[in-house]
RNA sequence: GGAGAGGUGGGUGAGUGGCUGAAACCAACAGUUUGCUAAACUGUCGUAGGGGGUAACCCUUACCGGGGGUUCGAAUCCCCCCCUCUCCGCCA
């Protein structure tokens, strides 16, 4: 969410930037400010008011302590006339408040100067590519065939129990995941981020912390007689761990890691290469997430995607880094960064990881502020990276490292798996 | 789920209708003293909103788990909810 005195103070840069989203937020940021002067007469007025009224309060007590019931009785004259003002006024201040928090809910972060002019996810710009292409010949199989030839991944059994979208993973299948697992966290914590396991579900209030909420709840599963939601993300429940919290300049940056399960409906999105593990309802993700100070949140930005661009070096895997154009941004991000690791069989890219900076974005709606130099509040920057997203990453594998015979686990990982590859 | 106790500033903890934005102590920060460390002393020590000032700052309102209510006036009384602790029940 936006800072409104940042937003009256920068109203063309602001626009500006927005306007990378293509669409004019003109209206709304101007009817933002129209709530906002209002909501400041409409606070003066009461303020004045309720500090007559407090006066006149002590008036009476002091009446009252003297033995003056007569004086006191007569300093309640016009008191009530008073308080409906106070009341009155304080109404219409709450429909304004509501009113101008609605509206500040819908508008997006601004997106950096940096981040590319565009529409669609065609107008993304590759800022780096690494490996080659897999030479796979003729007999190539995507990830899907695979997965049946040497059992393990089952997905009829997971529509079963489940529904379609909830696969059970199998013997290897299993033990890579817990493989990929702890070779993302052993290499996440080996960075300095600290490790946490958080509550799979979460409250509304964290919902709204990270910008979840309002408005993509249909993205999260909700259960509703405990009124809580399943996270899509580690960056949720994580992030959330600092919701309320004045930190020390000193305790930034924070660096936090941790592994879930994601859950996501996919509403809507169930389209064309939803095959195997292309889309999920349930996956897997370990998440690095940092609260930083403004002046270096960029530069940390800069480390997460060099963790991130490592992991998938020493997987071996070929992949790219786009930096989203405004119109494929999330909402909440003022810089998104995505991986797309080569996926052989299917000849196409698949997104394994989002890094993103959401500034004070997502600050402002938490309250995480520290103490600066000069003993003045100010909202950290929080920023969050996939490190990384297991299914696409196991689909990738099995398809670039295939071949007659089965298929290799790169070294990284064997310490992990305990075999170097997979054979039927 | 049932019964009881309780939720006050960074922490401990006082405070049952007005002089309490809140004692005291601890922690923290700044300074004085000191050969260093320590100790002692002095001072500062919440957040947010509004108004005023170039600014240091000043005035004002709100906030004692959350939300309502009673009252001229609420941390203090009443109602609802949430959370914590103890005991009981249930259970991995």
């Amino acid at each position: 969410m936006l800072e409104v005195p940042y937003i009256r103070e920068n109203k063309e840069k602001v626009l500006a930037g927005l306007a990378k989203r293509n669409k004019d937020f003109t209206a709304q940021i101007e009817n933002i400010i129209r709530l906002d002067d209002e909501r400041k007469l409409l606070t003066t007025a009461i303020n004045s008011k309720e500090a007559e009224l407090k006066q006149i309060s002590k008036v009476i007590g002091e009446l009252m302590k003297a033995g003056d019931k007569e004086g006191a009785e007569l300093q309640k004259n016009g008191v009530t006339v008073m308080k409906t003002f106070v009341k009155d006024a304080q109404e219409k201040l709450a429909v304004v408040e509501n009113d101008l928090q609605q509206l500040l809910y819908q508008i997006p972060n601004v997106p950096n100067n940096i981040v590319p002019q565009g529409k669609t996810a065609d107008e993304n710009v590759e800022v780096y590519r690494w490996g080659n292409t897999p030479e796979l010949g003729a007999h190539k199989k995507p990830h899907w065939e695979l997965i049946e030839e040497y059992d393990l991944i089952d997905f009829e059994l997971g529509t079963k129990i489940t529904g379609a979208g909830f696969p059970v993973y199998k013997g290897k299948g299993a033990r890579l995941q817990r493989a990929l697992i702890n070779f993302f966290l052993d290499e996440a914590t080996a960075a300095g981020y600290r490790e946490f396991q958080p509550p799979h579900m979460v409250n509304e209030a964290s919902g709204y912390g990270t910008g979840q909420l309002p408005d993509k709840e249909g993205q999260m599963y909700y259960v509703g007689v405990d009124d809580l939601y399943l996270i899509p993300t580690a960056e949720v429940p994580l992030t959330n761990l600092y919701r309320d919290v004045i930190l020390k300049e000193s305790d930034l940056p924070v660096k936090m890691t941790g592994y879930t399960p994601c859950f996501r409906r996919e509403a809507g999105s169930w389209g064309a290469h939803v095959r195997g593990l292309n889309r999920l309802h349930q996956f897997d993700k370990v998440e690095i997430v940092q609260l930083a100070h403004p002046d270096q949140s960029y530069a940390i930005l800069e480390h997460m995607v060099e963790h991130v661009k490592q992991l998938l070096q020493k997987l071996g895997l070929h992949f790219r880094i786009i930096r989203l154009c405004g119109g494929d941004m999330g909402f909440t991000s003022a810089l998104t960064y995505d991986f797309e690791a080569w996926s052989g069989a299917q000849e196409r890219w698949l997104e394994v990881s989002s890094t993103s900076n959401f500034e004070t974005f997502q600050a402002n709606r938490l309250k995480c502020r520290f103490k600066n130099a000069d003993g003045k509040m100010q909202y950290v920057h929080t920023l969050n990276g996939s490190a990384l997203a297991l299914p696409r990453i196991v689909a990738s594998l099995l398809e670039n490292n295939q071949d007659e015979h089965g298929i290799r686990i790169p070294d990284a990982l064997v310490p992990y798996t305990g075999f170097d590859r997979i054979t039927r």
